[in-house]
DNA sequence: GCAATGTATGTCAGATTGGACATACATGCA
DNA sequence: TGCATGTATGTCCAATCTGACATACATTGC
């Protein structure tokens, strides 16, 4: 984004950056929401590889479709050991869960 | 354990196995509990790394000694939140609790 | 012995979480 | 258009979690 546009929207009230910018995280929040990310969007990635609608791995996983919604959306009302019991219970191995998590190498 | 000495031990009462036979956990639940305790000898090893007693790790996270313990011990009542918060909070990468989690290999 | 230091365990009130429900939104299809 | 399917969002309250406290236990140095 250049900084003419940048600059037209935060003329109309638009917060502009990262959440981290926007939100003003700590090094340790940044982490921890990055790393929920990364069990959420797994979490998506299992479901879909099992080609399973919101509301049949829901049925699976004991829970509601509200919830997996939540979940694959790194919503705040959700925990990591949810996403992880989750991820465990459609069938993910600890070692996918790893993979998950390793840091990812930021663009330039 | 020999045949014999585990014989012993179940005539005296005594459950003889792993945690998991003795309390029949799923697949998940395992996966699970393994998950957590390999943070929670992580916790451990960071916290030792840097020279802390639970009091003074405790300041840190800004938490109390007895829930150090609790989380070292992998304690029933210490979430996943609670541990991955707690590694950050005390220095640790994405990349170490990545690596901590990888699963090791069987004894043969 | 007994302090001092560090760790473990039990309990509890207040905070957070999660399943369930309602409902809104989105897309595809006849 | 109406209907089906799939996903998103808000709310509620029962269940779970957590900091704090008390207290027990363990080890070391006197």
């Amino acid at each position: 984004m250049d900084r003419q546009k940048r600059a037209k929207l935060r003329a109309a009230g638009w917060m502009v950056g990262t959440p981290r910018e926007f939100l003003k995280l700590s090094d340790e929040e940044t982490a921890f929401v990055e790393f929920k990310l990364a069990l959420s969007k797994t979490l998506q990635a299992v479901r879909a590889s099992q080609d399973l609608s919101q509301v049949e791995a829901a049925k699976r996983l004991r829970s509601s479709q509200s919830r997996v919604a939540k979940m694959e959306a790194s919503d705040p009302s959700v925990s990591v050991d949810l996403l992880v019991k989750s991820l465990f219970r459609l069938g993910a191995q600890p070692g996918d869960i790893a993979k998950a998590l390793r840091p990812r190498r930021k663009a330039a």
